[in-house]
DNA sequence: TAGGTTAGTCAACGTGGTTGACCAAACCGT
DNA sequence: ACGGTTTGGTCAACCACGTTGACTAACCTA
């Protein structure tokens, strides 16, 4: 049960935190699409950059973008100093849903260690720490789950 | 970082899995399969079923078994007492892999505790059962995630 | 027997992933 | 300064998985 366990509490996070985006004027934001976000940055990157980030390939972080791009997320703008290179950066809406994420994760953060107690919570940040790959960040979900 | 570590947890755990199930002679094997195999269980059932039990339509669930039929772990049968029935079975390739994976687990669990100590795996299960949708069992990973 | 429900399938489409091909711009070694 | 290579972005075709809508065949029941 270990692994369907992980599954429902990142879940359990992951729904409650777009329940409650909803309701603050972001209904049309998927989990995915607050990973990209982040990754993203508020300093903004290229489609290139962003997909290695999230381990995915250019083409694939440039559909995403474009998706983004009309939801009122991001925008692209040329760079001046690198003609082939456009630069990523997030709407006055985009840093709004970035920013609300932050405060709402905080808040169901706060909501477990009244539940279970602080000190169980950062044993379970702890214990996840040791046990999961340290440098990891690749948010490739839907192709990594299904092939 | 909670929800990360969640993730990087339950990926941690389905990667070594599916490198272990490779190794075991099921490299087409993907996670969302194993969960598919999992709700199909060892009796069978039928498409509508398995949709209802994965939390996805009677549809995608149809395609999903198409899937594992043309890799060889289900296989249809008729229903002798309902013809509009067909009942969806684990050949022996699929239950070999079942059972592989079942073992895996264990094996897995076995050296989180060896790191992290009984205690400390028996707690996060406990803590996230407190805290995760009790009745939960829904495997629609890749539109949830997407939307 | 007529009418409603249920199981399965087909078709069209959306979202996100892949690889391959291609162009334009930038970089670099001679 | 030029010519070859690398890099960033896009287009096109395709795969996996999800959706809804429509339809048939079989079952159930009033």
């Amino acid at each position: 049960m270990l692994p369907l366990l992980l599954l429902a509490g990142f879940r359990a996070l992951i729904d409650d935190l777009h329940a409650e985006l909803a309701r603050q004027g972001h209904p049309e934001l998927r989990p995915l699409h607050g990973f990209v976000l982040q990754a993203v940055g508020a300093d903004g990157t290229t489609a290139s950059e962003l997909g290695h980030r999230l381990g995915v390939s250019k083409q694939a972080a440039g559909k995403t973008v474009d998706r983004l791009v009309t939801l009122g997320y991001l925008e692209r703008a040329d760079d001046s100093r690198d003609a082939r290179r456009k630069l990523v950066r997030l709407t006055p809406h985009g840093l709004d849903g970035l920013r609300r994420s932050a405060v709402i994760f905080d808040d169901l953060r706060q909501r477990w260690t009244e539940t279970l107690g602080a000190d169980r919570v950062a044993a379970i940040e702890d214990d996840l720490r040791a046990v999961a790959p340290a440098n990891w960040f690749r948010l490739d979900v839907p192709g990594w789950f299904t092939g």
